[in-house]
DNA sequence: AACAAAACGGAGGCTGACTCCGTACAGGAT
DNA sequence: ATCCTGTACGGAGTCAGCCTCCGTTTTGTT
């Protein structure tokens, strides 16, 4: 007795609709003004009311965190693919690359990224796919260091924060692709162990 | 006639105060707040109301510049105590460093400082300075690859943002220093020419 | 001491974050 | 088909911060 399952009242429609609404206008404003879009116009484009929203997504990072979870599906793919490539240090290159355009879905997101890994509140909705990541990262560098293609002082979250700032410098929107460029080489440049041979 | 050069009129004594007044309030706020401290509660502690801040500082970037001048001072002086260093190699990654600490002056401070590198307003006082800067990188650079301790494909303006990427991450508060320096080491070694003789 | 220019500061308009609470409505029970 | 209950809604309202207008005060000069 007492604990009643209640097994789960289905949501309610309205529910449903409003979510998606709120979900689709968020993308939309968080693609054309970044992270900091205003929630107030995110909610007034939805067609509801501001307390809506904050129902359905307490805070900016729960909304932004429900709004990447389908490029978070996108990564998980691109994932899948790159474990079949055979070179090992192509693998660590392209994921490293496949992070940074994840990271640069929209302008400012790697800020509250980093925040979420200062907190390191359980409760921050961005917290935990990050985990994720750096585990990857970590993987796919291990690899790469048996192989003998990376130095071996490297570790995943370096990759990982070279990555995020990359992002980064590409959201501010102040550098050209050609810059951008160079900056991913030197990094590559910094952890390829460069022995002519093993 | 007609240009009367009126020599100029010796600023007023409360304008000079005030000033004096509004440069130590901001510079603690964004110590200790970082560069989105409050503006109205810098004047609140200035002692001044808010059309006396913006009269004297028209835009943050301008406050913020202005309270940056100490800071510039310093890393000019820096920079010369550097020029005196025998090798290249040294004396570009001392002022790697130099510059990186100059941009951690205060939480945040890259992203104005892209900002302003994007927006090309010449008006906008941090243009300037960082004009400077990248000259400066690109001089070291320069010496450092004739002298074949760095690669020739590296540009000043690269090394420039990793400088500002290495602050930002800083600024972030979620990383420690140990990351901070292994970081730091991949990107030198990136920039570095590592043949074991010239 | 008187004057004019320069500078001041508070009140107020604006935008956006976030909440409270009376109302409307969906969906199961009759 | 209707009732009934709890869930969800949304607008009005509070709060904080940015920035400006304009009547008043201060300052240096004559």
């Amino acid at each position: 007795m007492g604990v009643k399952e209640q097994r789960e009242r289905k949501p309610r429609a309205d529910v449903q609709r409003n979510r998606a609404a709120l979900l689709e206008a968020a993308q939309r404003h968080f693609l054309r003004d970044g992270v900091g879009a205003s929630l107030e116009a995110v909610a007034k484009e939805a067609g509801v009311g501001p307390a809506t929203l904050y129902r359905h997504f307490p805070t900016r990072e729960a909304l932004l965190a429900a709004v990447l979870q389908t490029r978070s599906e996108e990564l998980v793919a691109r994932r899948a693919e790159i474990a079949r490539l055979a070179d090992a240090s192509e693998r660590l290159r392209q994921w490293l690359r496949a992070m940074e355009e994840y990271f640069s879905a929209f302008s400012g997101l790697p800020e509250p990224l980093m925040a979420a890994a200062r907190e390191r509140e359980p409760d921050n909705p961005l917290t935990l796919p990050c985990d994720d990541l750096i585990a990857t990262t970590e993987e796919y560098l291990r690899a790469a260091q048996t192989a003998g293609l990376a130095r071996p002082s490297v570790t995943g979250y370096d990759l990982y924060l070279a990555a995020v700032s990359t992002a980064w410098i590409s959201g501010t929107g102040a550098t050209d692709e050609e810059s951008l460029g160079r900056l991913r080489t030197l990094i590559e440049s910094g952890y390829r162990e460069q022995n002519d041979k093993g």
